[in-house]
DNA sequence: CAAGGTATTGAAAAGCTTTCTCAACAAAGG
DNA sequence: CCTTTGTTGAGAAAGCTTTTCAATACCTTG
């Protein structure tokens, strides 16, 4: 019998715990945070909800709390883009890739089964174990592709 | 009758001259050079080829001429990784995809047609102009996979 | 082929993002 | 509680990438 994977803090507090490591109060703020976004978001944007929300967590603490959510698998790296990353949270949401417009910059999601295969059958193939896939195609949306390209 | 597409040299020296901008001699020289790079590269190994060749070519010129080789679409920008982005040239290769060991580091290529496939029929589906894919794996490669995960 | 207009270059400075340092603090176990 | 020790915040430091600006080189024009 599987027991239910629970939420996104049960997930953390489990992994911290694992780990040996304290679970924080600013731990669990910016997690929280982290799954009140539910867009693609950078450090500084996430850093400026937490304080606008009246939080005094600091950057630094961001900055070492969001490898932790990546390596429990609770967040993403989405792409890089101006000089500095951003993320998303992936619990709770199906696996999906990126359409990123090179033009307006928008960015649209989706889905495709193909691509979890083809990740699966790597991983049997080659004895790998996946942790996670990116998909990415990067173009011009149909606004952008007449004025530009 | 289709012209072909002649070497990158020739692709590059075109799409300078059709942006109207100037094809000067650091230019070429960093084109030659990355496509004398048969591997994944980032800027600091460029620079250094560049100079134990005898050329004095700057950071600022290579920082400054990648855009356009990616803009013509004779390179890729790969992956970041360790606070700054690898690149690799792709014209004259087949496209494909990457698997890199969260471990060891190590990345490998493979290639697999579902995936041009999902990009094609995703810019039929919302007419969007396809400039490139990309497509990773990130996971732990079969000698690491024991060692921790 | 020479000259002039102007984009490009190199070197250094600046701008940013991310990491590190260290004293003060707080989590967690006894 | 008390103690131990990992964590935090603020600022410094460390990179990477972009910008600045005078000197240079490309290339068009005459
Ligand atoms: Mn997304
Ligand atoms: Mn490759
Ligand atoms: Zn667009
Ligand atoms: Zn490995």
């Amino acid at each position: 019998m599987e027991r239910s994977p629970g939420s996104e803090i049960e997930i953390f507090r489990d992994f911290i715990k694992r780990k040996g490591l304290r679970y924080t109060q600013e731990r669990e703020i910016i997690l929280r945070e982290v799954f009140n976004i539910h867009d693609h978001f950078d450090v500084d944007e996430l850093y400026l909800r937490l304080r606008n929300k009246g939080y005094k967590v600091s950057k630094a603490s961001i900055y070492r709390t969001l490898p932790l959510l990546i390596e429990c698998g609770l967040v993403q790296e989405v792409y890089h883009e101006d000089g500095h990353m951003h993320y998303e949270h992936i619990y709770g949401h199906e696996p999906h890739a990126h359409f990123r417009c090179l033009s307006c910059r928008r960015v649209e999601e989706f889905s495709d089964d193909r691509l979890e295969e083809v990740a699966r059958e790597y991983a049997e193939r080659y004895g790998v174990e996946v942790k996670m896939t990116r998909f990415e195609i990067l173009g011009y949306c149909s606004a952008c592709r007449g004025r530009e390209g």
